[in-house]
DNA sequence: CTTGACCCTAACCTTACGTCATAGTTTATC
DNA sequence: GATAAACTATGACGTAAGGTTAGGGTCAAG
């Protein structure tokens, strides 16, 4: 009966030396004997034994669970599965967000090649604080603010607007067709992002950082409640008007 | 302007107070002032910086890399977020193969109620220690094992090798049919484990553990040398016997 | 003046090992 | 038999992102 020593093992099931050490030490894998050096060795019944371990860790069983499992011969293996499919279809469909909210944002990096500071692009994204922050930034600053910011977007040229209007419609749009969409989608969220983006890209030409409170608390109601900023290029725009304001009361209900 | 305490933040952003004394201490997140008692405050700017913060935390990166896109504004955001997206594609690719693994596991433990030691199913998923195993096995025991498993395999009534058969047909079936897969997926990795169960299951009627071995040397020999199991229950089984033989060679290929 | 709610720092605990540091053992070679 | 190379052991410290007490200070209300 041959008998492994560490360094064997490791080879054989690729794990490390330090590894095996440790296993010993919490008691997840004895060797079955020690040499009166001190030395580790193991048999079949370990390697079976390890083979064992190796498949619960591939499964992501933290290592105290493994030792339950093979302590107690009567443990029930299918619930403890369940539960453990369970968790990692939680954990795939949060890397599928993620995953869909990188790619959109990207994307919108790609097209936006304007923007250059990446951190004040994804304010918005947090709804708790969202909410507080506008209430705290409407009672510190208070309408003269609004009428502030409202001047300063008269400001902004023919083309200027053309521009902005161009994209602020495109992210309307889509908003408005997925407004009945419940819960708010990764998607959404990277559109709302984009929007709060925009107006952050707006704003930048005018204001200091600290002032970036009254830009979002000042913007949200000025878009809503004054249709004059959706005629603002000459010509009437029905629908981006509607857009316009659907979208924002969207968003303010959902986020502010 | 007002100001908030650890509390209040951690309330509006829903992390904890311990939290926030971390990203403190660690440089991410500092008040902008604190009292002569020591107490934090944060203010707009802050709860800003933490909607970023908790964004980017949002996205999985380490708080050591959200630290540097804060205070390197020229940081190259585009190509940071597509590593992190192959990074995350990986995990998700591996919990796929997790979830796969685990369904066919349950679904097997399902099927066969006979089952009582779950912890004797899994062997065989370790490539590695396979190979090794195997020729430690045969090393060890040689050729008058394999006769007497084949003394052990008569024994079996026919009722008993008739069941044996059913399954043992129903996953040779489908292990032929996929032989030609590359590279080993988890469902075939899942069908050799309920090949190694059969064998565990009818050996554990004769065997005691630590003879395991020789049943598994023994076993794949066996089956693909002896055509007469294919016969065994009475009448001639030639699809069986084919699906035997190609898939014993095509399961040693890959494992042993 | 006391109670209760809040705040502080300091220090240890967690997972699953990696990485030395130091020292003893075995094996191969000269 | 000596020595060097390869292997082994234990012990201690480090990681990430905080959780969890412990002990003590601060502040507003009653």
């Amino acid at each position: 009966m041959k008998n492994y020593s560490v360094k064997e093992v490791a080879q054989l099931s690729g794990i490390s030396v330090r590894t095996l050490h440790y296993y010993d030490q919490i008691g997840l894998l004895k060797p079955y004997k020690r040499t009166e050096a001190g030395y580790r060795h193991y048999g079949h019944r370990e390697l079976l034994r390890l083979q064992q371990i190796l498949f619960y860790k591939e499964l992501d069983f933290p290592l105290k669970e493994i030792v339950a499992f093979l302590e107690e011969p009567e443990f029930h293996l299918i619930e403890a599965l369940e539960d453990h499919k369970t968790a990692l279809l939680a954990r795939q469909k949060r890397i599928d967000h993620l995953v869909e909210t990188i790619e959109k944002t990207i994307r919108q990096l790609k097209e936006d090649d304007i923007i250059t500071k990446p951190e004040m692009l994804y304010e918005g994204l947090a709804k708790e604080m969202g909410t507080t922050y506008r209430q705290a930034a409407i009672k510190a600053y208070g309408k003269e603010k609004i009428t502030h910011s409202e001047s300063e977007l008269m400001k902004l040229g023919k083309e200027g607007f053309k521009q902005l209007r161009a994209r602020w419609t495109a992210i309307n749009d889509e908003l408005f067709e997925r407004r009945e969409e419940s819960p708010i989608s990764p998607a959404i969220q990277a559109l709302i992002a984009r929007h709060y983006q925009l107006i952050r890209q707006f704003w930048g030409t005018v204001n200091s950082s600290d002032k970036q409170a009254e830009a979002y608390a000042g913007l949200g109601t000025l878009y809503t409640q004054d249709e004059r900023y959706c005629l603002r290029d000459g010509q009437a725009q029905p629908k981006f008007a509607t857009f316009l304001q659907k979208a924002m009361r969207h968003f303010v209900d959902y986020h502010l």
